[in-house]
DNA sequence: TATGAATGAGCTTTCATTCAT
DNA sequence: AATGAATGAAAGCTCATTCAT
C-alpha cells in the first residue's frame, strides 16, 4: 500500500499491507491476528515481535497518515503568501487535488483510519495533536485573509472551515463508499464539487 | 433510546437500548453480548431468546432507522407537488430539519448504522432496498423539477444529490465526531449549511 | 481433597481439586489451565468463569488453608490460659497434633503453600495478615508465660518461636519432601520430634 | 553470584548470573528465556548455544551447588576421626558455620535448589546420588561414633539425621523467608539454634 | 419467559527453540 | 562465537451460543 519513508523489511511491509487491507476490510476487532498473518505469509509470533500487540499494529497502520499528511499539508499552506495563489479557487483546488492523489494512493489507509477514530480516543487525540493543533491555526489565518480579499464571505472562520471540510469530507467518503460500484468520473465530480464550494462560499 | 412502534417488552427495550449505546460507543465486533446482558441488566441467554444471535440484535438496532426513516422522507418529498414548497430552500430547510430532528432523537442508532454499514454488506444492501430504490427515483424527478425552475443550477442530478447528500452528512458527520466537546450553535451552524448549500447550487 | 465450609458447585469442587493436585506436583506457572479442565472434566471456559483467572484459582485454592487455619490455632492457644495447658509439652503436643492432622488432611493443598509463597507477594502479606498478626502475639505472651512458670529457659521470645517454627516446618517439610518412599514411622518420629523440643527449650 | 572453579566465558557468567536471580525470584517455570537473555544482556540464542535447553541452564545453575557441596563437606566429616572434634558441638558448630558461609555466598543458588527440587525428579536424584549416598553413610557413623561416646542420646540414627537437618534447614529457611525485612542478629541466633541443637539432642 | 452454568472454538499473546547471517 | 528474526505450538483468556432448570 505504501510505507514510504521507513526502513521496514519485507515481512513488516506485507504484515502492515495484509493488516491495512483487513482492518480496511472488516474492521479492527473484526480482524483476527491469525488472518493477518496468514495473508502475510508469516508466522503469528512474527506480528508480535515487530508490532507489540494487535492495537500498536493498528497505530503502525495509521500512523504514518498523520505523520505524513501534517507536513504535505502545511507546506501547502505556507505557499498561500508567497503569492502563489491569488485566488482561492486555485489553493482549494491544488489542494484538493494533493492531498486526494495522497488519500487515493493510501485509500485503504484512510478507510481504516476514519473508520476505527470513533472507537480509540488516543486517535482521535493523536490526529486533533498533529492536524489540528497548528494547522487549523494557520488555516484560519488564510481563510481571514482571504475573507478581505473579498474572496470569502462573511461567516465566522470557524464555520467556513467546517463547510470546507464537510464538503472534501463528504466528497471523499462517498467515494469510498460507492467506490467498488463505481461509474464516477472523478476528474468531473472534483470539478462540480470545486465549483459548487466557491460558489456556496462566494459573498452575496 | 428510541424503541417506538413496535410492541416491545421491558427486557427487550433495555437490552436494544444497551447495545444501541454499546455498539454505538465500541463497534458491533467490539462488544460482547456478556457486556451488553450486564448493561442491560438480563441474563445472557435472554438476549438469545429475542434475537436468535448477535448479528439479529445489530438488525434489530438499526433496522428501526431503516423502516421509520423511509416512509417519512417519503411522505416529505410527496409535498413537493402539492405546491408545499415553492422554493427548494423551504423544502430543504423542511426536510434537513425534520430528518436531522429525528437522527438527533436517535443519535446513537444513527451512529450504529453509519459506523456498521461498511462491515456488512446487507446492510448496505438493506439500506440501498428501503432508501435508494424508490427514494432516489422520486428525487429525481424532484431535482429535476426544480431545475427547470430555474432554482437549481444545470449539472447532472445524479451529482446534486451527491453534493446535497455529501453536505448535509458532512454537517452530521462532523456533529457526531464534534458533539462533546462542542461549542457548536446548532441552529445558526445549520443555518449556514443551508443558506451555503442554496447558494452553491444556484444557477449561474 | 478439602472444601469444606463453602457451597461449591460438583464442578467447581473439581476443578478446585484438579487445580491443587497439579500445582502440588508441577508448582502454579507450571500446570496449564488445560490440564486442570481435562483433569477436573470440564471445559476450560469453565474455570475462567467460576475463578476469574488462573490467578484466581491459585487463590481459591490457598485461601482455605489460611481461613480455616487462623480460627483453629486461636481457639488452642486460648485454652492455655483456661489451665488446660498445665505443661508446655501438653501444649505443643496437642498444637501438633491437631495442625498435623490437617495438614495432613489437606497436605496437598499445604505444598501448594509453601511452594508458591516465595514467588507470590500477595500470599505472603495474606499469610502475614491473617495468621501472623494476631497469633504471634498471643503467642508471645504464652511463651513469657510458660518462660516465667520454668519451662522454658531464658531467651529472647521470637528466637523461642523461631525454633519451635522452625522444627515443626522442618519436620513438616521433610514429611512432605520424603512423603512418596517414606518409610517414615509418623508417630514415633512425632515423639522425638517433641522430646527433642522440650529438652532443648527446657531451662539449664 | 558464583561461578568459582570452572573456565567460563564473560557471556555465560553473566547468563547465569540473570538465570540464577530470576529463577530464585520467579521460579523456573516462571522465568523465560529471554527475560534471561535481556538480563543478561545477550541474544536470546546465544543461550542456547552455551546451554542447549532452558533446563540444561538450570542444570548448570544448580549444580555447581551439588557438585561443590559434597567434597566440602566430605572434607569436613573425615576430620572427625583425626580427632579434630572431640566435642559434637565442635563439629557441628564448624560445620554449620562453613556450609552457612557457602549457602550466604550463594544464597540465591540454594533458593532455586530447594524451591525447583520438587518439581524435577532429576535434581531429586542427582542430589540424592551426590549428597546422600555416601555423605549419608559417613554420617551415619560419624553419628554413632558420638553416641558411643555419650554426647548423643540413644535415639534411631536417621531420626538424629532428620532433626539435625531439619533443624539447620528451618534454620535457612527461615532466614531465606525473612530476609528482607530482618531484624535478625544471624551470630546470635545461630548460637541459639546451635544451643538448643545440643541440649535437644544430649543424652537425659 | 427468563436464567446462568456450561461449552469449545477461537482470540491475543508468549514461549522455547532454530538458523541464516 | 554471537546474533536476533522467525517460527509455530501452546499458553491464558473471551466469546457467542446452548440448554436444563
Amino acid at each position: 500500500m505504501s510505507s514510504e519513508l521507513l526502513k521496514l523489511t519485507e515481512k513488516q511491509k506485507a504484515i502492515l499491507d495484509a493488516a491495512t487491507d483487513l482492518f480496511a476490510e472488516k474492521g479492527f476487532a473484526g480482524t483476527s491476528t491469525s488472518e493477518i498473518a496468514k495473508k502475510a505469509d508469516v508466522a503469528e509470533g512474527t506480528i508480535f515481535k515487530h508490532f507489540k500487540s494487535k492495537k500498536g499494529l493498528l497505530l503502525s497502520v495509521i500512523s504514518p497518515m498523520i505523520k505524513v499528511i501534517a507536513p504535505m499539508v502545511k507546506k501547502d499552506l505556507n505557499k498561500v503568501f508567497d503569492k502563489d495563489f491569488e485566488e482561492v479557487e486555485d489553493l482549494i483546488r491544488e489542494f484538493i487535488d494533493n492531498r486526494t492523489q495522497f488519500v487515493v494512493k493510501n485509500m485503504t489507509m484512510f478507510r481504516v483510519l476514519i473508520q476505527e477514530i470513533p472507537f480509540h480516543p488516543e486517535l482521535k487525540e493523536q490526529f486533533i495533536e498533529h492536524i489540528s493543533k497548528d494547522v487549523v491555526v494557520r488555516v484560519r489565518e488564510i481563510i481571514a485573509h482571504y475573507q478581505e480579499k473579498g474572496q470569502i464571505g462573511e461567516m465566522p472562520i470557524d464555520s467556513v472551515i467546517r463547510i470546507i471540510v464537510s464538503t472534501v469530507f463528504g466528497h471523499v467518503i462517498a467515494k469510498l463508499l460507492i467506490i467498488d460500484e463505481a461509474e464516477w468520473d472523478d476528474k468531473a465530480e472534483l470539478d462540480r464539487t470545486i465549483q459548487f464550494l466557491m460558489k456556496g462560499l462566494a459573498p452575496e
